[in-house]
DNA sequence: CCCAATATTGACAAATCTCTCATTTAATGT
DNA sequence: ACATTAAATGAGAGATTTGTCAATATTGGG
């Protein structure tokens, strides 16, 4: 174990088995379909992670996912990668979250990626652990917000919004996010919580006070029949 | 070292050495002026906290005070205490940061505040780490909102906010100060991301465009003169 | 200057952790 | 079935950590 670099990843990265995750190729030959392994892991970790924050061991990961020390080795050349990968996995799990259906008016899409998120955060309490301790490592914030900066910069553009995708504003909206996903976690979050925080990130975009309520609703609607589906 | 309970304070606080840290009692005996020690390691361990995060070890703090290993057992029972410290630690130093001398007007309290809690984050590196650390930690959102709420129900009354100190509101004052500070440790900060932070706060709680704007440049003024003193 | 109270030290046992590796177990294609 | 290839296992070496404790050093009062 060693420091993990900062940005940037593993120099490492020494998949042994596997090698596929998202290869197009349907897994070389036909028998890697012990990939179910390697997701145990990463579900394991996810869990110590969420649990334990940084200081994870590999012991709790390998408990957790009740397969033997050595095994975790024939997966991760290290317990940094282990973190490197879920930090991956999450930020990609963040963006399919966020990911709506095509949705034209940027105010819509917005809200419903918005509301989509944290209705994800509310159903999964482990998900929501692991972004809020990823939140405290370095680069985090630009993951969080990268849902964002598409919808944000077109509304601007199309006088949707009166703010942009500049700073201050991701903050305010990615802040607002992560803080009510602790709130719900903590479990202190009044039922309307994803309702009023969607809201209020429409409000800080510049939509007027009703048509923001109205679309909140709408959105929290839309998000929670889609979950259900 | 084993879990640290979620709520509340350690069950076993056994403090060896000083027993005052802010009793009023000068210091019953005299040459108990040995609570550098104790500040030495807190020091240690807020450095430690900022670098390491939670997966801190008693080594980490006691290389960083220069110090011997037992001596830590002397001040803390446990790892664990040392944590339960740092966070009461840190909740009371921001609401010291934030502290401002007595300003009637609400929405100027509230600029001011902001702006002293931002500005400390900028000049002390390590206390903005630690924070985002801390962050992390459960019941961490309570901390740090602490500071607002007064201001934010005295303002909704006064006719000055338009919203008051629901938790939505909370949220997205204390998501949007978190958020600055992080890109400010992260160090992609524009110079006056701090006056655009407070400003957005300001806005966020229903101050005019322009009044708003005014305030902030007015706070960061007033902080930074305050700081330099 | 000496004494008693207090603080510091560092060696150490016990626990824990990381990572390796020889061996065993399981799966696959023929 | 059988041979071949891949995956899983768990013992264990070496490193690190935690927390204890007897010995040592320091302090301030008398």
């Amino acid at each position: 174990m060693r420091d993990l670099s900062i940005l940037g990843l593993s120099s490492k990265m020494g998949i042994v088995a596997g090698m596929s995750e998202t290869t197009g190729a349907p897994l070389s030959r036909g028998h890697r379909k012990r990939e179910k392994t390697r997701r145990q892991l990463i579900d394991a970790g996810l869990r110590a992670l969420a649990e334990k924050g940084e200081g994870l061991t590999v012991s709790d990961v390998v408990a957790e996912a009740d397969v033997s020390n050595g095994t975790f080795y024939n997966y991760f050349v290290d317990r940094d990668e282990l973190f490197l990968v879920l930090a991956e996995h999450v930020a990609m799990s963040i963006a399919a979250a966020a990911a709506s259906a095509p949705v034209l008016d940027p105010a819509r899409r917005f809200a419903l990626a918005t509301a989509r998120v944290i209705l994800r955060a509310v159903g999964d309490e482990t998900w929501a652990r692991v972004i809020l301790r990823l939140m405290s490592r370095p680069g985090a914030g630009v993951q969080l917000s990268r849902y964002l900066r598409e919808d944000l910069a077109e509304g601007l553009a199309q006088g949707r919004f009166d703010t942009g995708a500049d700073d201050a504003t991701l903050d305010q909206v990615t802040g607002l996010v992560a803080m009510t996903i602790r709130r719900v976690v903590e479990g202190d979050a009044q039922p309307d919580a994803p309702e009023r925080a969607v809201e209020r990130g429409l409000r800080a975009l510049g939509v007027a006070s009703e048509e923001a309520a109205e679309l909140a609703r709408e959105a929290l609607a839309a998000a929670r029949e889609n979950a259900a589906r």
